[in-house]
DNA sequence: AAGTGGTCTAGACCACTGC
DNA sequence: CAGTGGTCTAGACCACTTA
């Protein structure tokens, strides 16, 4: 006959071909392997290409999927956990070869962490950016707040530049007492620096963590983190090798 | 002229429209105030619905704006707040108006919960389904999943249905000692019957939630929690007033 | 240079909401 | 019923990677 079941149940096409296409993946292919190209895929399946691409985003960001500009489209491995736990009560960059330092520099603070840090929007912080790296693939990028208040000693005119300068600013933030640390994490979509730095595009959804950075009664430094939404899954408590699948 | 400096960095056209929409949202528009509608909004904007879309999806992600079917886009209020943090060691259901209990039922768990529960891929666990209600609107809906070896005592024939079976499985669970809990944060997108209780489309981006439960050394009961990852923030400690803006 | 995914268009129809 | 956002099409061109 041609038509199937679908007549009673208007089912948006992209959402069926979400369920088919992820059915195949679980069956007939491996990790990392190549898929159809798109042109391809969506004459087999006899939908126009836009509604084939909106199959496989929903797939991307569920991470079951990865495509890359001119290579192709590839079954994604499972997502890696990654321990943002609050438990260790330690300032950043003390004892880490998680995080990568890759400079540091003066400016304006945005409007929400100058709110969050309780200092004027227009006042010069430093900034700290730091790169996350896990099995060798960057899966989040920091950028550290430190108003000058919380490092009065430091003296940036004779420092070097790049990640040196990051390590003093970060050693002289660590000598603080740390009272504690809130956590926040929410979805966003990449900034164009970030997106460069963790091999995505622009608009990429990342989960944003926040992390305000308790000591003396004040917010002595805010991190915001932005992770791969599509590659991690953020793990709090020890429960590194919990594993779920939708 | 007539063409202005974007020749030489090709940006597509829906990030600028994000960028320029976002702005004056910011700038002309009220909380709640509704847009005009995107046949007109892409025709004052000289592009074509889809790309206009694109830019609102964008929005939306990032939980600016608010887009009902029938109805219309509408800035969204600041996102809500919402406390996951594992500080409160406490069961599900003890003292806590945050949640609402729908029902419970038997069933075989998704294979990755069985995974963590550590029983066999078949095997019959109990379902609690509950919804989480903040400030009147349901922010998420949790399935909970409780082995009949972790309330060996219950009976379920004699119970009722609806709320009151819920509520006797999880006082039940409550007479455990619990030790410990994990939790877990990834992107997913919500199944169809979430996405009704959310009073959102299938599809739409929602924050995962996982939490173990551990009791004598063993993973008690699963909750699998699934946000609205428009409209909430999850906060992890006592950071509940922590505001972000992107 | 060939092949991939990313962007964009101009149109059509459908599902839902509210009057 | 009119008006909204949601889905879908068929096509074009662009940006990027690889060989």
């Amino acid at each position: 006959m041609g038509t199937t079941q679908l007549e009673s149940v208007p089912e948006p096409k992209y959402w069926h071909l979400k369920t088919v296409i992820g059915e195949a993946l679980d069956s007939d292919f491996a990790v990392g392997e190549i898929l159809p190209n798109e042109r391809e895929l969506a004459a087999r399946f006899g939908v126009a290409r836009a509604t084939l691409r909106q199959a496989l985003e929903q797939l991307e960001l569920e991470g079951r999927l990865q495509r890359r500009r001119g290579v192709g489209t590839t079954v994604a491995p499972p997502r890696v956990g990654v321990d943002v736990s609050t438990t260790q009560h330690t300032w950043p960059g003390v004892a880490e070869e998680t995080w990568q330092s890759m400079d540091a520099s003066s400016a304006v603070a945005p409007p929400a962490v100058a709110r969050l840090l309780d200092i004027e929007p227009d006042e010069q912080v430093h900034v700290v950016r730091r790169l996350r790296v896990t099995q060798e693939q960057p899966v989040a990028a920091e950028l550290l707040y430190i108003p000058s208040g919380s490092v009065p000693e430091l003296n940036v005119t004779d420092t070097p530049t790049g990640p040196a300068r990051a390590r003093v600013v970060l050693r002289e933030l660590q000598r603080l007492a740390l009272d504690g640390q809130d956590r926040a994490v929410e979805l966003g979509s990449a900034r164009a620096d970030d997106a460069k730095e963790l091999d995505r595009l622009p608009g990429a959804p990342v989960l944003v963590v926040t992390t305000r950075y308790l000591s003396e009664g004040r917010t002595a430094a805010v991190s915001v983190a932005t992770y791969r939404a599509d590659t991690c899954r953020l793990t709090f408590g020890d429960s590194g090798d919990l594993v779920m699948a939708s």
